[in-house]
DNA sequence: TGGCTATATAGCCATATGGCTATCGAATCA
DNA sequence: TGATTCGATAGCCATATGGCTATATAGCCA
């Protein structure tokens, strides 16, 4: 278990919000300039562009150019360490469940 | 994909910090009290408290009560929507993965 | 060139976060 | 009872975060 991770420490903290988990789901069905990132949210337009740089500091996103537009896409290799720092309890919490179905098989037939 | 989630917010807030990290890791390994969660860290007894409590705010540990120690233990079925929100993205960064792949590979034929 | 469009940057504000020391409260033990 | 131990709480500080408005920058079009 690695002891100190600026980039998990960055990836969590950038899914931290929901605006930016947001963004990301939108990114996921392909790339998006700022402003349509933008007009799903009752956000200024700054607001956005400072969420997308949490994203971008993240890894989780990039940007490229087509004129004036920055469009970004979303770099899901970047949420990997997350996924898998997570999956490691996924045994207890399913232990976890298994118990409780267990219980609930017990407390039924004793009913 | 659910617009706002006060509970992935906090999870994946209690993730960001490392301290905290280390912290669910050790309790994976059983319940630990607060003194015995503290000694790794060069951080005074009332920070690791408040360590504690972002992870109580998450639902990530709870704590018992033996005399006057306040073991924890960890929840780890709390991780749950945090690990299904990144899963939903793995078959991106597989893909992505799965392109580097082919594309080494061609580039290795072709050298 | 001038003006419009897309985005970034600067600067401000309020609140949250992560650290500390000092202290309180509760339980144990001599 | 009094001292000790475990942990929580209060209060302080510096920095980070998330929002805003105003403004700068860059590219396109007339």
């Amino acid at each position: 278990m690695a002891i100190e991770s600026p980039h998990l420490d960055a990836t969590f903290a950038a899914l931290s919000d929901p605006t930016r988990r947001a963004i990301l789901a939108r990114l996921a069905l392909g790339e998006a300039t700022v402003s349509e990132l933008a007009q799903p949210f009752a956000l200024s337009q700054p607001t956005i562009s400072k969420h997308l740089k949490v994203l971008e500091h993240a890894g989780l996103i990039e940007g490229g150019r087509d004129a004036q537009r920055r469009p970004r896409r979303l770099r899901a290799e970047a949420m990997k360490d997350a996924a898998d720092w997570i999956e490691r309890f996924r045994d207890q919490w399913d232990r976890r469940f298994d118990n409780l179905d267990r219980h609930l098989a017990t407390t039924k037939k004793e009913s």
